[in-house]
DNA sequence: AAAAACATACATACTAGTCGGTATGTTAAG
DNA sequence: CTTAACATACCGACTAGTATGTATGTTTTT
């Protein structure tokens, strides 16, 4: 049907179509008839770009998922300031699509997906701790920082940390998906903020 | 084949095999078929007490997640103690089963279908609330104690609290899904016991 | 006898994936 | 400049399997 072709604009279209369904339904109940519906993109192309549906899912968290976490996260959280404002305001930043998109509380994409699939998939829990990784990492990058520049008190793993305050913020935005669609609770996140601002090390009034 | 007859025993074997089903595989991928298998049931038996798969799994969160919670959470938070005391010895006990069952790490099965179902399936979304309802006015009941018996300070709210405690036990028990199986990090685990422990009232030392 | 509790065979819809074929693009020989 | 040879990109009907759910018949209980 198309006159011209262009492989790289047909893959990317799969990969979000594919994002977006999974981000919907989940990775199993995605119907690969339906993304091919919702693009126009036929069977025969879907099957030369992908072998199949789960490299197509494994694509999506390599390519999209993990761009976003460097995009709205590592980036963002590499900023020089003072720590605990450039953690909160991230935070802050990106949480609200995390946690409620529009007026429906969808949840973390990674999340879902890594619920949904890592104990029983290998292909995507490996691919999926990798994202997280990066993620936690740029947490603990940030809390090491303040640490050695003095802003942040030192009795605490900045590598631990990190992964409490992923996994509370995560905790957060899964609690999210349950509340009606109205009344999404942010107030968690206040307290996530409380807990972040703990980490200030306070001024040595010493004589 | 059977010549004796037990609708209520047919009926909780079909439950708890969907429970296990479901913990396993989630409910969309849950086999009707597989279900059956497992228990020797007949379909026709299933259908006879169910409408249908939905049904099946909206009885499991009605009877099986909800007792759960009730026995292994409010009924042990319900205790008298130092409530600081209480509630992390009731998440040491129970959190272990939670975030890591056997050497897999297979998450808190409401959690997990919560993430699933909530936002596609209206009557799974306001059922498992009703638990996680029960299971956060629980925690929000041994706060609320702790504050008028006096061990408790009072700067904080208990029941936002209770929803931040328990989105973080998610968080960490569905994070917890996601590691190589052999090394389940429960290190955010102590980061959370260390977070209760704040929330002791100091000591008056005031003359 | 009547109703509840099952059993079995089947219907229907949907699934991912395949396969033979076609259209377009690229390279290189004549 | 033409044209043959080949490769990539794409098309869409078709297949084999699986899903839930149903229709009808049989057995047990009350």
């Amino acid at each position: 049907m198309n006159t011209t072709r262009d492989p790289d604009e047909t893959r990317r279209t799969l990969l979000e179509a594919a994002a977006k369904e999974i981000y919907e339904v989940g990775f199993r109940s995605a119907s690969v008839d339906r993304i091919l519906g919702s693009t126009g993109v036929t069977k025969g192309a879907l099957y030369h770009h992908f072998k199949g549906k789960s490299e197509l899912g494994y694509a999506v968290v390599d390519e999209l998922l993990a761009h976003d976490v460097l995009e709205r996260w590592v980036k963002p959280l590499a900023k020089k300031g003072d720590p605990i404002e450039v953690l909160k305001a991230t935070i802050r930043a990106q949480a609200a699509c995390v946690v409620a998109d529009g007026n429906h509380a969808k949840g973390c994409p990674l999340n879902n997906l890594s619920v949904e699939m890592s104990q029983i998939d290998e292909g995507f829990r490996t691919r999926i701790e990798l994202v997280f990784r990066l993620w936690r990492d740029a947490f603990a990058n940030i809390l090491r920082r303040g640490q050695q520049q003095g802003t942040l008190r030192v009795d605490f793993d900045p590598e631990r940390t990190a992964l409490f305050l992923l996994s509370s913020l995560e905790g957060i935005a899964s609690m999210a998906k349950n509340s009606p669609a109205s009344e999404i609770d942010l107030s968690a996140l206040e307290l996530l903020y409380d807990y972040i601002d703990r980490f200030r090390q306070p001024k040595t009034q010493a004589a």
